[in-house]
DNA sequence: GTCAGTGCAAAGCTTTTGCAGCGCG
DNA sequence: CGCGCTGCAAAAGCTTTGCACTGAC
């Protein structure tokens, strides 16, 4: 396994190297949005990115971060997640490390886990359909192990 | 396997069934959101029932579909999937028949798809994780047939 | 007769868009 | 020094809530 902080890092600069070639200009919305979410662990929603920001001291636009949310889920950098209210954003590191989710329907709290099993069964699945898959999300619901007593 | 529209009328028998169990009365609005719902192969957003029941002649009121859409889930009677703008409702059919959701992100057709395999590797994580989990949903991202020329 | 169910309208959220000004390259 | 990026404000959905009234039991 490879080491998350490192990968994280990684990722970040090749999102930077990324959005350079494809010509894009550095500014400071975009920037400060792409460091944050590099450095989280689980998906952050737009609103949860843009109270972080201000609180850094950041006084940025929540417009330039769905702007900046939307050009990097566009170029692949990105994994968007659609919980129940709001959509989550995490990096999508290049490694084929890949996570899902575990909701808790009481408290709201999210989790994630892996599954080697799992991938392999979509995987198998996805060539079996018409569809050219590009991508999959599984959210798993519950109770968490807080809310379960 | 068994028959889809035997299936689709006994769900709705058991709706009702449960709804009146739960103390609830037979108003219009939910009753004809839960004959629309039943007749259904795929899940319907809340506008398209609203669409369908005017087009229909019911002058359903939309906080009744929300209303009922939310009661229904809340009695695990429907399934809610969170698809891109929208979410949508399907019948939670008792017998365990369960399928899954492919979108396209060209034109947003949504395919649905069943794997046992995908189903048993989902039950054997379940009992991994701390969480008491209830439910799943996976959903497919890719390129429809029409799309991928 | 009671009160859950309903339709309408208004409000609440998330997300998008318009626009003028700033600043990267 | 041009035009891409940004912040603000307004708009555009989806969904929920308040309220008076209707109709099921």
């Amino acid at each position: 396994m490879t080491n998350p902080k490192g990968a994280r890092a990684e990722w970040a600069e090749h999102a930077r190297a990324e959005l350079k070639n494809a010509g894009h200009r550095s500014g400071g919305a975009r920037s400060a949005v792409l460091e944050l979410v590099a450095g989280q662990d689980c998906c952050l929603t737009a609103q949860e990115i843009f109270d972080a920001l201000r609180v850094d001291g950041r006084d940025v636009g929540i417009a330039s971060v769905y702007r900046a949310l939307e050009l990097l889920t566009r170029m692949g950098l990105l994994r968007r997640i659609e919980l129940a209210d709001a959509a989550g954003y995490e990096p999508a590191l290049p490694g084929g490390e890949h996570h899902h989710h575990v909701v808790c329907e009481r408290c709201g709290k999210v989790s994630t886990f892996e599954d080697a099993a799992l991938e392999r069964a979509i995987d198998r699945l996805a060539h079996r359909l018409e569809y050219e898959v590009g991508g999959h999300e599984v959210v798993l619901r519950g109770a968490c192990a807080d809310c379960r007593r």
